[in-house]
DNA sequence: CGTATAGTTTTATAATTATGGAAATATAGA
DNA sequence: TCTATATTTCCATAATTATAAAACTATACG
């Protein structure tokens, strides 16, 4: 029962996303770009400039962190017209709770599964 | 049904969290701290000085690292002796995983929550 | 074409983080 | 108390990361 777009990751792709999203700005453009995301393709998503008019960001600053996210494989984009629009990788940040219970957390985090039953 | 120790992170505290694990060094000494965890208190854990034999990391900066892990709150210690025993914080984790499904994530991430269930 | 718009790259600079030797601190045991 | 052991702190240095102005690239549209 794999998930589309979940896949088990190397320690260094794991590193990658943890710095990905270890700073404050980065961690906001992240969110941002949850809260404008639809599970259809081609649909949802923000262009570099809405984003960096709702965050308040520099563009080069934002181009900076968004071409670190993309590394890490935390958003993606696709241009349209002259627009560069980013997606949040919600299949990455999955593989990535996976990484941490799974391959940090060893059997040691039986109970964090536990826990996350009381969600369903 | 919260969890033992478990608890909502502050963002700042989901960084610190992150960064804390968004380095080799570091994620391998949580790793191995994991390795030789007990759910008794008391019990488990190692001596700074087995984590610097077992990871072949110099004692000064192997201090640096754990000094920062522990502010993250990833790790905690006891002293004994001359020895200073170091566990992973495994309700850490824990919290962290849940900041990330829940306040990274917001409710685009159901479908993570649905992926976990196939571990129980 | 020419021009405005959207974004990225270049570049310089500042700030933070990582590394490990040397010195300092703390404790156990003779 | 003296010595050995365990760990941390201090310090200098190197490496990485973040910031944003200025320059550049690409596209739309007249």
């Amino acid at each position: 029962m794999e998930m589309v777009g979940t896949r088990k990751l190397e320690t260094y792709e794991a590193i990658d996303m943890l710095s990905g999203l270890a700073q404050e700005t980065r961690l906001r453009i992240f969110r941002e770009l949850v809260k404008n995301h639809t599970p259809e393709e081609n649909s949802g998503g923000l262009p570099a400039g809405m984003l960096a008019d709702a965050l308040d960001i520099p563009s080069p600053t934002l181009s900076f962190h968004l071409k670190e996210m993309s590394r890490a494989g935390l958003v993606y984009s696709k241009k349209n017209g002259r627009s560069v629009i980013y997606n949040a990788n919600l299949a990455a940040m999955n593989s990535l709770v996976n990484h941490l219970l799974e391959d940090c957390c060893g059997g040691a985090c039986e109970l964090s599964l536990q826990n996350m039953r009381r969600n369903s």
